[in-house]
RNA sequence: GGAGAGGUGGCCGAGUGGCCGAAGGCAACGGUUUGCUAAACCGUCGUAGGGACAAAAUCUCUACCGAGGGUUCAAAUCCCUCCCUCUCCGCCA
């Protein structure tokens, strides 16, 4: 969401630096409502100023005992105008708020330009590719043949795109998320929590997933609820419609939860495997700041993310997305990308985007500057978030990146306390 | 699911049709006093949208007493719908 006075008095700017990504946008439209609803709001105003006057003259008037007939007729007839008014003013506001909630963020002057993955810009690479002496296998095949996954018995009791890991396999999930959430909490500063996972309309349409992106989601049949795609979602809006003051900034949350996502439109992409499910585990991090400090803290919670794959000791990338490739609601996004030997190339594993004020204005949460003093005015937080990490892809990259010859896998040196000791999975 | 109670400013809490954006208290902030602390006293003390001013300070208008409708010249106050919280019963983890 925008600030619709900069929106009004910048809509070329803002529709240019939006280039294609703010392509179907009705920006007349924009403009017509927006100008509308301003010259609604001051005859509004207007009016319900001359009716108040009116009625406190009728109130004089009775307790001076005269007559107020003709005031009350008067006011009677500003009464109706206002109704009018306040009618059409609802209207339009109503639809400009429906088309500025489509547009999306504006990205940060830093975002290459581009229009497609392609055109993404790799910032640093780390660690050494694996070599193996045999072709490295898909992680289905490593974890079908060794029984921890099935994805038959997934399909017989959900459908396409889902999971079911047995054995060591759900104990691997189960440790990597508890991995996780203990470094990020311990060492990294993280306040952790374990929200709702299924959230209502107002707090999808606060973080940007509504009403653009209902398709993407799975919604509740009875009820106006909805399966959160990402921790994002109800972790940012824990904030909704509260104002911090300064020095409680940054406040930084962690979150294991499972993330539900309908995948429309990606049939036939990714259809084997554990890399594209319609339910998927995640740990998350979410972070709320000041302006100023955002982009420092950007930099930070990617890096809090990149520590988990380099204590496991797995290869990664950090591409910088350009303003093609980027969500709706991100400024500046840092995918990190983990090597995945089967398909020698790197595959997104988290995503870290500061959102700017685009998130805080659609959930009206703002700061108080200055430490808590009364007079100083209020502003939009700056939010941020980004996996860390996907847990199952996580499982898929410690599959593949350490599978053996013989078809067991090693666990990694920072994960075995977390696995009762054990160092390799062999077939169950 | 059944029955009942309730939602007012950061918090507590008054307010049943007009002079109420809302008493009083607490907290907070500024100051006076004080050897220091405390206390006392004085003052300030919600959010947002518009207008005036070149801008800030400031002034001014409008909205907001859970949300949305309605009645009325006029609604925190009356009516309707919804949401949420609490208590009891039922059910369940």
């Amino acid at each position: 969401m925008h600030d619709p006075r900069y929106l009004r008095d910048n809509l070329d700017t803002v529709r240019s630096a939006l280039g294609k990504r703010g392509q179907d946008v009705p920006w007349d439209a924009v403009q017509k409502l927006s100008e509308e609803r301003r010259a609604l709001t001051t005859q509004a105003e207007q009016l319900r100023h001359e009716l108040k006057k009116g009625s406190d003259e009728v109130a004089r008037r009775r307790r001076a005992k005269e007559p107020a007939e003709e005031a009350i007729a008067a006011m009677k007839q500003v009464g109706d105008q206002i109704k009018d008014i306040e009618g059409r003013l609802r209207e339009a506001e109503e639809a400009l708020n429906d088309l500025a909630l489509r547009i999306p963020n504006l990205p940060h002057q830093t975002v290459p330009q581009g229009t497609d993955a392609t055109q993404n810009v790799e910032v640093r690479r780390w660690g050494s590719l694996p070599s193996f002496s045999f072709p490295p296998k898909p992680h289905w095949e490593i974890g079908e043949a060794l029984g921890i996954l099935d994805f038959d018995r997934a399909a017989k009791i959900a459908g396409a795109r889902f999971a079911l890991m047995s054995g060591t396999g759900a104990r691997l999930e189960r440790a990597l998320i508890d991995y996780m959430l203990d470094l990020h909490t311990s060492r990294h500063g993280y306040r952790e929590v374990l929200p709702p996972v299924m959230v209502n309309r107002q707090t999808m349409t606060g973080t940007g997933q509504l009403p653009k992106f209902e398709d993407d989601l799975f919604r509740l049949r009875d009820e106006d609820w909805f399966l959160i795609p990402t921790a994002e979602v109800p972790v940012t809006n824990l904030h909704r419609e509260e104002i911090l003051s300064e020095d409680r900034l940054p406040i930084r949350y962690t979150a294991y939860t499972p993330c539900f996502r309908r995948e429309a439109g990606s049939y036939g992409k990714d259809t084997r495997g554990l890399i594209r499910l319609h339910q998927f585990n995640k740990v998350e991090l979410v972070v709320f700041t000041t302006p100023e400090q955002s982009y420092a803290e950007l930099e930070q919670l990617t890096g809090h993310a990149e520590t988990i794959l380099q204590n496991l000791q797995l290869p990664y990338r950090v591409v910088m997305l350009c303003t093609g490739d980027m969500g709706f609601s991100a400024a500046k996004t840092y995918d990190i990308e983990v090597w995945l030997p089967s398909q020698n190339q790197y595959r997104e594993i988290s995503s870290c985007s500061n959102f700017e004020s685009f998130q805080a204005r659609r959930a009206n949460i703002k700061y108080r500057p200055g430490g808590g003093k009364k007079d100083a005015k209020t502003d939009f937080v700056y939010t941020l978030n980004g996996s860390g990490l996907a847990v199952g892809r996580t499982v898929v990259a410690i599959l593949e990146n350490y599978q053996q010859p013989d078809g067991s896998v090693l666990i990694p040196e920072a994960l075995k306390p977390y696995m009762g000791g054990r160092d390799k999975i062999t077939k169950e």
